[in-house]
DNA sequence: GCGATCAGGT
DNA sequence: CACACCTGATCGC
């Protein structure tokens, strides 16, 4: 086809070569077990995690990228038909497990698909990213940068992990009798998860599916899927809700810890009425967080204005795998991309990098003639994968509405057996296996 | 009965 | 309001 040449995070087309760079689900959507089309290329962790995600695919299709080095790969100018070389590097984006960015060289020019990303600038280990990044530049102009923009915006202001990791921290320390539920995906946040179990020297419960992910990731102790070895549980965060811990809380005193991008509340639901539905009660900002102070509640047991508390049993901390707005500043002054574009669209939260960071772009570039070329190049060869949820909004009003049946999650009866297989797989099942062994 | 896809949830 | 990902319905095979 004419416009294949390589593709990132994306399945659907028709590309000589295929680009991963994490594996979290909405980067590998169309993407299955029984792929065959094409190479897939991919970090070595990544390529670790695989088979875990898709059990019987076939390995031989994979190709590890080393972090930080050149590599190239020789196709064939969907256009001319003659042979092109396209050059590429993986470097370490710090947003979850194996996650890199891509950068490339061809006849397209130099684009840097970012995936997603976080760009700290505090750690050690960003530091090291940073000098790969301007090691791997050398100084050559980035024509596109395909940027994560999932928080650009100046309203999305948070701390480094490290911080938010000590808030953390801090609320547990300010529960000492209390179990904890911390909310987390299939991948990502295993920093905090050992930070918590290093400072107070206790394992962490995880789902079966997820010890054999901290297995493969190389924590071989800390973790454990025994309830009685620790107060503290990370469990999926789709089973993480009022309704659970209200649950738990009838049994022991519990909170659940939601580590997320942005301290927004909880959906508004019946009874939570005066808490939901707007920005929140904590943010980071200038170094430090305050409550906002305005939250007035009824509920009975005080007030929620300790920073981040969403309701009597949840908090909230701005634990982020995405960057910030001012990382996202960061990262584009240093990379003073020609041209660049959001990877995160949806057809009403898309929020155009250009908008804000367009004045950032790089100088002394000749600019959008040069621009035009290798984006009609790229956008002839290069398939990028972007997120999306244009097209739900298109549902009718009566679609949406139809047939909801409140569930109740803790004491749900297994409907059938591949639902059952489901659950059990990704350890929704939590109540029975913390409180019916 | 199966995987892929979609809508609708958490 | 974001993200990541679950569940159930439906469709084509």
């Amino acid at each position: 086809m004419e416009k294949g040449l390589i593709s990132v995070d994306r399945w659907s087309g028709e590309s000589q070569a295929y680009f991963l760079t994490h594996l979290h689900s909405d980067h590998t959507n169309g993407l299955s077990s029984s792929w065959s089309k094409a190479p897939i290329f991919c970090s070595r962790l990544t390529a670790k995690l695989f088979p875990f995600k898709f059990p019987d695919f076939n390995l031989s299709l994979l190709r590890i990228v080393r972090i930080g080095s050149w590599h190239s790969v020789s196709l064939l100018s969907p256009s001319s038909g003659s042979k092109t070389v396209v050059q590429f590097m993986a470097i370490d984006a710090h947003h979850c497990p194996g996650a890199v960015m891509f950068l490339f060289r061809g006849d397209f020019g130099c684009l840097l698909y970012t995936g997603d990303f976080r760009w700290e600038t505090t750690s050690d280990r960003a530091e090291l990213g940073r000098n790969m990044l301007l090691n791997a530049l050398n100084d050559s102009a980035v024509d596109i940068l395909y940027l994560d923009n999932t928080y650009c915006n100046p309203l999305y202001d948070f701390p480094p992990r490290e911080v938010a990791a000590q808030q953390v921290l801090d609320i547990i320390a300010s529960h000492p009798d209390h179990d904890i539920i911390i909310g987390i995906d299939s991948l990502g946040k295993e920093d905090l998860l050992l930070h918590i179990s290093r400072v107070l020297n206790i394992k962490i419960w995880v789902w079966p599916e997820r010890l054999q992910t901290m297995h493969l990731l190389g924590y071989d102790e800390i973790f454990t899927t025994k309830t009685s070895l620790t107060r503290v549980r990370a469990v999926p965060r789709y089973s993480f809700s009022v309704e659970t811990l209200d649950g738990l809380n009838t049994m022991r005193p519990t909170i659940g810890i939601m580590p997320s991008g942005l301290p927004w509340s909880v959906k508004p639901s019946e009874g939570n009425k005066n808490l939901f539905g707007s920005l929140l009660t904590a943010r980071y900002s200038k170094s430090k967080w305050i409550g906002n102070g305005g939250v007035q509640t009824d509920e009975p047991n005080g007030s929620l204005d300790s920073p981040g508390r969403l309701h009597k049993h949840i908090y909230s901390v701005s634990y982020s795998d995405h960057s910030s707005f001012s990382e996202i500043e960061k990262f584009i002054k240093l990379v003073q991309p020609i041209n660049m574009k959001g990877i995160v669209s949806s057809s009403c939260c898309y929020v155009d990098p250009m908008y804000y960071f367009g004045r950032l772009r790089g100088v002394n570039q000749p600019g959008q003639r040069l621009h035009q070329k290798h984006k009609r190049k790229e956008r002839d060869e290069i398939t990028l994968g972007t997120k999306s949820t244009f097209g739900r909004n298109f549902s009718t009003e009566v679609e949406r509405k139809r047939g909801r049946s409140v569930k109740v999650k803790l004491l749900r009866v297994q409907s059938s057996r591949v639902s059952a297989c489901r659950r059990v797989r990704s350890g929704a099942k939590i109540v029975d296996d913390d409180y019916t062994d």
